[in-house]
DNA sequence: TTCCGGCATACCTCCAGGGTATGGCGGACC
DNA sequence: GGTCCGCCATACCCTGGAGGTATGCCGGAA
């Protein structure tokens, strides 16, 4: 009896998130008055008010909330299920890896060559940033490959490497005559934030709203370096990037007390593949440095 | 279009697990014409093969076997949502907690007793060995005190105390002579067994392969020690249990290198209500020992 | 060959999800 | 206070699809 519709949590989540029934309707692209009877039968299947009717603008219960709160999982859970099951039966075989640009790619280049012959098909697709976990989550890929910080929520994970960190600045800044800085020296100084494409459509903010604040937004690390050298901000980077990008208007400082540079690898928590299994094993074998 | 309905999923659920669909529509209570039908549609809807209908008997393809694991979270995920949205709809306030009897019910005496009056409403369930953790999953309780090993996918934790473990063997076992064991001690001889109510119903076992084997199953602390006496097994048992249950026929001697028993309370991930703050944190402080 | 277990097909029924039209109701504004 | 408007609920109709029965098809075993 108490067995809601995917389609009835979908549309609850739409009049429970604008607390319009009218709006939520149109948003959903069906009449006003199935999506009204829709609700009082999804609160009738589970026994429980979910609306506060009662004032002049339409509320949720404490139930409501619970709901709205609880229905995201499931609506997740389904959308990984599908996508999982469609790439099972589409491409019989092979990985999809994931990683951001920059350093992790080279890693990648390497443990890709070295699977090449003993698992054929390993397809790897380059991604936006942060967007990494994500993907492994959703079923959109098998194996990522990501650095902190990153929600690790139903991912398990194997820590491939640690790297010192390096703060960037402007040659002319004034930190740059000290040879060596602490954390704290950084702190108030706007940090650039990566650009994530998707943000537009998923609302990653309210999930994770501790983003770093203030600071241009750039797409890659040429990029950063840019707004660096411009004096727009000051990044902390992995030396290994630090020693690969010299140029004069910018200089790298080691910063003493500062979280280290960590690459992992990442993969749904339960997937048990030989191929997974084989892509992770040579990963933390071939990871001996940046 | 690829928007597959929970009634789909249990279906198919069905169907891969005994990969007869005559016998899983009558497990199902339906007739087999709707349930072949339901499944092709099912694997239309998804654009790839679930069955492979070539053999003589019903197999599964690479995507069923992937839906088939997938399907389980996203059905436990929608009980989940369902039964706290109708537990927040009906007990207005108020925490349901649960711990399994013994060590624990002395510790959330304490912790309730302090809560009185702050907190109303409190409502304890003693339940079944090894089922708090997924009470807390599935909504069926808000909280519970556990001991290690459990399972804490998708549980928070926080550690309240340790205790050392001590071997509780029959008084006249021959390592009773000796002061103090090593686990090797232990290896190979048979271990007493919690008995869990509802392993009948749901199939715990094929989640939690690795239980301990053999040794004769008990319900309660002093089933056990009376196993122990018996000379059918040899148990490992909290220090403070121990000391509560002296009797002649049962020596305890500590073991040099065993993991400690560890006491912790759980909720589900993500879950942020003051009520639940207010517990952990009376918890946290009023456990300062067994 | 003859059963028989097991899945698919054909066809029917009926409920429920979606549509339109309209009523009721409270707040805002004149 | 009257009027209008935004918004939800009710009444009614229509159609798609879920579930039922009857039956055909096919491979394996006796």
């Amino acid at each position: 009896m108490p067995e809601p519709e995917i389609r009835e949590l979908r549309y609850f989540r739409a009049v429970a998130e604008d607390l319009n029934i009218t709006r939520a309707a149109e948003r959903l692209g069906i009449a006003q008055p199935p999506l009204s009877r829709a609700m009082r039968q999804l609160e009738h299947r589970l026994g429980v008010d979910l609306f506060d009717r009662s004032g002049p603008r339409l509320g949720l219960t404490a139930a409501g909330e619970t709901l709205l709160k609880e229905s995201g999982p499931v609506l997740d859970a389904l959308d990984s299920a599908v996508r999982r099951t469609q790439r099972a039966g589409q491409s019989s075989g092979g990985l999809v890896v994931t990683a951001k640009p920059g350093v992790a790619t080279e890693v990648l280049h390497r443990i890709v060559t070295e699977l090449q012959g003993e698992l054929p098909g390993v397809q790897v697709v380059v991604s936006g940033f942060g967007e990494q976990a994500d993907m492994v989550r959703d079923g959109r890929a098998d194996v990522a490959l990501v650095s902190r910080p990153f929600d690790d929520h139903g991912l398990e994970t194997e820590l491939l490497y640690t790297e010192p960190r390096v703060a960037a600045l402007p040659a002319r800044h004034e930190l740059a005559a000290r040879e060596v800085l602490a954390a704290d020296d950084l702190a108030g100084i706007p940090a650039p934030r990566w650009s994530r494409a998707d943000v537009a459509e998923r609302n990653y903010w309210s999930a994770r709203p501790d983003d770093p604040v203030d600071g241009p937004i750039v797409q890659d690390s040429s990029q950063l370096l840019e707004v660096v050298a411009f004096g727009q901000a000051v990044a902390l980077v992995p030396q290994s990037m630090a020693e690969r990008n010299i140029r004069p208007d910018v200089v790298y400082r080691p910063v003493a007390d500062v979280e280290p540079y960590q690459m992992l690898v990442v993969w749904p928590a339960g997937s048990r593949s030989a191929d997974l299994a084989k892509f992770v094993e040579v990963a933390v074998r071939r990871s001996g440095g940046p």
